[in-house]
DNA sequence: ATATTTTAAGACAAAAGAGTCTGAAAATAC
DNA sequence: GTATTTTCAGACTCTTTTGTCTTAAAATAT
């Protein structure tokens, strides 16, 4: 089981920061991510056609086609995947699972999650996706390996 | 879909906090807790058995058995029971799903993350269940309704 | 125009998660 | 000992998630 995003959510977020670090306009194909990112093809195809459907990404059919941001990076934060692929039932939900569950009525770590639930929000908004990418691109860190 | 814990471990988390508020000794049937909770009853009980099993419940057949805690409630805590059913993955695997990702090697929020997969634990360790349990009879609360 | 390279679309399969059903086994009460 | 009440065990089904495969459609290059 994956953490706390779906496989897909995970691979999506992959997906989007590694065509983050790419030069404006230019397109990176299925074949090129799968590669380097060690995803399956058709799966990780099926993701970026639901990205570019919900205008996240662009695609373009053809030799040198592929998939490029469909926004301004400074505008894309991890949310906005997390929105498109999962949801955000999590900004909601009681996380021990009492359907019950509210301000009024808290389980036992009502509050304690909510605080927590605002980080994880921060954590996905904080930071734009070019700055994001970046990061894992330093030199030290190199989680994008060329 | 679940927030944090898969399905099964919701129902156990709130099964063993309803177990946590009866007197020492006192068994308590799946039908009372399936009706209580709003739980699919012959799920329940698999779940149970498999707590007993692992010795976090203590089981009593025939009339008047059920379930108890297996373990003195001071020495139980939402950690143990997560640990039973979902495993404990959390605390060490990259929440965007990066394969590679490490403390020499992290992707763009490990050191976030680790921040608050911390404060998760911390959640889940902080209070024993009969402490969690009580929280939640609180006469304003009541998650539990009689 | 034709061949090639790419995404688009949808059916399909496999695995995991959630939930149901039935019958056996054990404990109790009478 | 018999009937009843409970857990125990396992097979089964349904749904969701993950992953695969095949064919079509569009764009490009020659």
């Amino acid at each position: 089981m994956s953490i706390f995003f779906s496989r897909q959510c995970e691979y999506a977020l992959q997906a989007v920061m590694y065509l983050a670090l790419k030069p404006e306009g230019e397109m990176t194909s299925i074949k090129e991510l799968t590669k380097k990112l060690n995803i399956p093809y058709h799966f990780l195809a099926k993701i970026l056609q639901d990205l570019t459907y919900k205008g996240l990404l662009k695609s373009q059919k053809g030799p040198s086609g592929g998939f490029a941001l469909g926004m301004q990076p400074k505008d894309i934060t991890l949310f906005h995947i997390v929105e498109a692929i999962d949801g955000v039932d999590f900004t909601n939900k009681c996380v021990l699972g009492f359907p019950e569950c509210s301000g009024k009525n808290p389980c036992a770590v009502h509050d304690k999650w909510g605080g927590l639930r605002d980080q994880i929000y921060d954590m996905l908004v904080s930071k734009n996706i070019a700055q994001m990418a970046k990061e894992m691109k330093k030199p030290e860190y190199r989680t994008f390996v060329d």
